[in-house]
RNA sequence: GCGCCUGUAGCUCAGGGGAUAGAGCACUGGCCUCCGGAGCCAGGAGCGCAGGUUCGAUUCCUGCCAGGCGCACCA
């Protein structure tokens, strides 16, 4: 991994080297560098980095904790960090590091200067191909909530690994071919509904979904028709399979645009037809029955089928029948063995591949490709060094099935670099679930799942309106001078904002409960916070005279000798920005780097209270423009990132 | 039955072997002669239960209790 040049950057690990080094001048290494304890302090005194490492070497070293930093600190101080100004020891045995503001704000402010809108971005990722899969929405009826998170947290996820130096290819998998379309086929082509001309075709499906399935349960003679589609679907060419593609075609332009609208973009739509037609799975087949590692079973539960064997590794010892069926005793895949087919495909290791056409231009100016069965051949896809399927927890079970079978045929490279990014899935708060009509009784559960098959669910574009509409009201109050195109532009970054942040801030293994009255609130530890922030510097920044503005530059501006302790917060802040993006993209964890940015937020909000800004004194003015140009720069970077829009004026 | 996840303030969530456990919402009371009140300040209240490891546990381990989700020749 290519270092930093600018010294704040690594500096927790420059300091965990420097004491490691001193301990090991003394003592045999009891610990590794990396287990070096370092902290921020709760309080000012105790300076702005510290280690307990005296406490935790006072057991094993047989001598009290307070000489251990002592002796520490005697040995530190003869030669300083760097960016380190000073080292105190405090009771019990403490180290405390404070650090040199200067040359720390002198370091910042000139890499904010030299990198602009990279400010933030490091080179862990450089040369790696990354394959990221989100959303993949079944193509038969509205998107929801749920999916939201999903792309959110995928379209995310691609930015920060973007920022990492990693070549990303964002895709979205379109199954066209199975049972949730062919409900929407039976429904069309069966009972003959028809969408109402004032209707969008993917709210018209939504409630068609849901009365198929009701009407499944009534009458199991229609229920047979479902499987009549399906084998008209596979067969291909027919009406049948010609209105299931049209099907799925209309959603998918749906799904697009409100994803689209919220600011996420692909590379490459998959489609599961493709897939089958191009016989992806025959040519996996083949490769894994040359592997040895499928078995046919003479006898048995699943006699008649050719299995993978799971029952010798760890996590399915326990399981009932660890075996999974890649066959059936018909000679049909299972979903699964399609899945390991698409899999071996995104790694190149299949030996087959797509035809591929233009989809379209996105409104991001980028182009989006599709698989197609009559495109063109092209290399640029796929032969991924690692890729991450972003499905929710539900799926783990399979998705552990899918990875251990690779690792099992053969590919252990492969299934080590295959990562399910498991988050929780969106429920209904039971406030919001009555508002939907669901039948609620009154304190007995407080979580109600969504579902489609029985059509309960807040559609993605409700919840974008609903939260439009009251940005809409509140900009309009705020700015009558402004014209109703302009608020309604205003309002729609503004929802973008509060729902994407909405949907990452939360730890991925923690369900959302959805509430509607706390999705749509804009106060507090929102995106429209975050965006507020940015706003409110740009206000001042925009005050500026432009012949001030004009002298202040980032690369010269004189730092004073004593900086107020919320311009240091500030500064500490800004300069954590790197650290804190590479670790959330590292970690798999976008909801760091919002908890990240809100804090930055905040630190702003509390500065901008107190300090004086364009009243100062001239020396303090000219410093604290540079300041807010550099948090102006910083945050913007950081709304990037987590696809938040940034505005002047809200 | 087996496996995974989760129990932190009235509510929604952060955190995580170490110095007084943090936010937001809600509630109460303050703050625009001063860069935009979508803001700021102040207040109360909390680590499910029981053991264990440790100088030190809310954090790690074990058990229990409570909740959620999985465990197809479905997709």
């Amino acid at each position: 991994m290519e270092g930093h040049t600018y010294h704040f950057y690594n500096l927790e690990k420059q300091l965990q080297e420097k004491l490691w080094e001193v301990l090991k001048g003394e003592h045999p290494p009891v610990l590794d560098k990396e287990e070096i304890p370092l902290e921020v302090p709760p309080q000012p005194e105790f300076g702005d980095l510290s280690s307990p490492l005296p406490l935790k070497l006072a057991g094993t070293l047989r001598r009290p904790p307070l000489s251990i930093a002592e002796k520490m600190q005697e040995a530190l101080q003869k030669d300083l960090p760097p960016l380190v100004k000073d080292i105190t020891v405090t009771a019990p045995g403490y180290i405390n590091f404070h650090l040199d503001y200067t040359a720390l704000t002198r370091s910042f402010f000139d890499a904010v200067a030299v990198e602009k809108e990279k400010y933030g971005e490091t080179k862990g990722g450089k040369g790696k191909k990354l394959v990221i899969e989100h959303t993949n929405i079944n193509p038969n009826k509205a998107a929801h909530i749920g999916h939201l998170r999903n792309a959110c947290l995928g379209d995310t996820l691609a930015r920060m690994k973007r920022k990492q130096g990693y070549e990303v290819e964002v895709r979205n998998y379109i199954d066209d071919t199975g049972a949730a379309v062919a409900d929407i086929v039976v429904g069309l082509y069966h009972l003959k509904r028809e969408c109402p001309r004032d209707m969008p075709f993917d709210r018209f499906c939504w409630d068609l979904y849901a009365e198929v399935n009701r009407l499944y349960e009534e009458d199991p003679a229609l229920k047979e028709k479902e499987r009549e589609v399906l084998r008209q679907i596979e067969a291909g060419d027919n009406e049948v399979a010609h209105l299931a593609k049209e099907v799925a075609g209309k959603i998918v332009g749906h799904h697009l645009d409100i994803m689209w609208h919220m600011g996420v973009y692909y590379n490459l739509l998959t489609w599961e037809s493709d897939i089958l037609h191009l016989g992806f799975w025959e040519h996996a087949w083949e490769k894994l029955r040359e592997g040895g590692s499928l078995v046919y079973e003479e006898e048995g539960p699943n006699a008649g089928c050719w299995v993978v064997q799971l029952g010798d590794l760890e996590e399915f010892q326990d399981l009932e029948n660890p075996d999974k069926v890649l066959v059936r005793s018909n000679g049909t895949a299972t979903y699964t063995a399609k899945d390991i087919a698409y899999q071996m495909w995104k790694f190149g290791i299949l030996g087959q591949d797509f035809l591929y056409d233009r989809h379209g231009l996105q409104p991001n100016g980028t182009v989006l490709w599709t698989t197609a069965p009559y495109g063109n051949k092209m290399t640029r896809f796929g032969q991924a060094d690692e890729v991450i399927n972003v499905i929710d927890l539900r799926q783990k079970y399979l998705q552990d099935v899918l990875r251990l079978s690779l690792h099992k045929l053969g590919f252990e490279e492969e299934a080590a670099h295959s990562i399910h990014f498991a988050y929780e899935v969106v429920s209904l708060s039971a406030a919001t679930a009555r508002e939907l009509g669901v039948e609620v009784e009154e304190g007995k559960k407080e979580i109600y799942a969504m579902s489609g098959r029985d059509g309960i669910g807040v559609k993605a574009g409700d919840m974008l309106a609903r939260m439009t509409k009251k940005a809409t009201g509140e900009v309009a109050a705020r700015h009558p001078e402004m014209t109703p195109e302009e608020h309604r532009k205003l309002a729609q970054d503004i929802a973008i904002g509060a729902i994407r942040y909405y949907m990452i801030k939360y730890n991925m293994n923690s369900i959302i409960v959805f509430d509607f009255n706390e999705a749509l609130s804009m106060q507090g530890n929102t995106g429209p916070y975050l965006q507020y922030a940015y706003a409110r510097a740009a206000n001042i920044l925009g005050r500026v005279e432009p012949e001030v503005a004009e002298e202040v530059d980032l690369r010269d501006i004189s730092i004073p000798d004593e900086l107020v302790p919320l311009e240091r917060e500030l500064i500490r802040r800004m300069a954590d920005f790197p650290t804190i993006l590479s670790r959330a993209a590292q970690l798999l964890q976008p909801s760091l780097l919002a908890e990240y940015t809100y804090n930055l937020a905040a630190t702003f909000m509390n500065f901008y209270e107190e300090v004086p800004v364009l009243t100062a004194h001239p020396h303090r003015m000219r410093f604290r423009v540079a300041l807010l140009q550099a948090f102006r720069q910083t945050l913007g970077n950081a709304l990037y990132t987590l696809g938040i829009p940034a505005m002047l004026r809200m």
